[in-house]
DNA sequence: TGGAATATGTCAGCTGGATTACACCGCAAG
DNA sequence: CTTGCGGTGTAATCCAGCTGACATATTCCA
């Protein structure tokens, strides 16, 4: 299923720890994106929303918990999780940062088992979806949290993948995807499917959006692949 | 901020540590009780309730597991988080096997700001709640008082797993979860139940609103979970 | 205290909706 | 007109969730 392998972020400036890190994590099943310092780190999560961020505390430049607290009060980012890094001995920051909003804390020498085990424990706490993702584009609402979807108010019956696809296509609106493309993202990365199967499951979207007239908005782009769009 | 002042229970078999414990947390700006055994503890939380138990599971006579077992039965005590104290890393395992339904784990030798750390994080998740409510959704009625629902007026009988799940389902409507967090919210955090149970639990809920025709606000999302809705 | 009633968790087989592949059709572009 | 791409209906397959039964734990009450 497509569902899990969730993104891991982790901030940490020192290469070799990081380079460990994302040993460990993707042995562990996660996806790893990885971060030198505070700036790159904006750019990531701008690129794309992780589920966790494991934060290194002692960083140069701006700190852990400027960082946090940013990150805590921005509406999009508030609800990503963090986990924060420190090395022993350092308990001023460590109630600092659990008073910014840090979900969990684990000290520099730790063991990767008892890592993973914490962001298991994290990930599980926190919702799918995120806390209140709420996507419209045109009267046409998709809810994250509720996983509905509602035309002018009117409920939309739609199956788990035309779900998904009609969420990835909201968030990535004006801009064509392949067949490829979109079976990657809609279905995973190491899944087999033919590509005609996303004309099946276009199709099936298109018909549920049909009645509310908003089946035009999934167009064919000839030769290549489909488009989500607001302009006809 | 109002996360200090929390009272803190530790229970504490030596004597040097129990010293050493109440030194470091008082310092944290916690106000602690001590309890030398688990009588003594009994003694201590009918005197007052603490908001947190720091419990060392190595004790002569009761031992952690047969206290926090007797602690989350008691409907006065339930709620109160509890984080074991286990000698080794490879005693947190054992402890975890067992369905014990304790908050968090510490394992000895631990920092005092690893403590602290984890004490702000339970005190941070578990804050809100406690309190008794009159819970309602379109002539269903769920009473936390006196553990009673009734649908139109007519009295409608759970068991105390399907109360506890269906309470938890009214009081967060509209969204979706999986079976792992329904298992984590109404289960407790670290007790391990196959995730199938839950569909069990769904069932015997189902059944049981069924007479008065409010089964269907509990709804299935396959791939997902459930969702408790007042919309069909 | 002992036995009945109740509650809980696990399992395995079942079922129907969801997913997918495939074959055929229609139409747009060149 | 022809070519090939995308649309559509259908049928096979699959799998998530449903269900009933059972074993065990807990509570209740005589």
């Amino acid at each position: 299923m497509g569902m899990q392998n969730k993104r891991i972020l982790v901030v940490e400036d020192e290469a070799p720890i990081r380079d460990m890190l994302r040993f460990a994590l993707e042995r562990a099943d996660f996806r790893i994106s990885l971060a030198g310092d505070v700036p790159e780190a904006r750019l990531r999560i701008a690129e794309s929303r992780p589920d966790l961020i494991l934060l290194d505390w002692m960083m140069p430049g701006v700190s852990g918990i400027e960082f946090t607290r940013e990150l805590k009060t921005g509406p999009m980012t508030k609800d990503i999780p963090i986990i924060m890094v420190t090395a022993r001995a350092e308990e001023e920051d460590t109630v600092r940062g659990l008073n910014v909003g840090c979900d969990d804390y684990i000290s520099k020498p730790f063991s990767f088992p008892e890592l993973t085990a914490r962001i298991q424990a994290v990930l599980r706490r926190t919702l799918p979806g995120g806390e209140e993702e709420q996507l419209a584009v045109a009267g046409l609402q998709v809810d994250a949290a509720s996983q509905r979807v509602t035309a002018k108010g009117e409920p939309v019956r739609l199956g788990p993948t035309e779900y998904r696809l009609l969420h990835f296509f909201v968030s990535h609106p004006e801009r064509v995807y392949t067949r490829e493309q979109v079976l990657d993202r809609v279905w995973g990365q190491n899944v087999y499917v033919e590509e005609r199967t996303v004309d099946v499951h276009i199709r099936r979207l298109r018909k549920a959006l049909a009645p509310h007239g908003y089946d035009a908005m999934i167009q064919t782009v000839r030769g290549t692949g489909y488009r989500f769009s607001e302009k006809v």
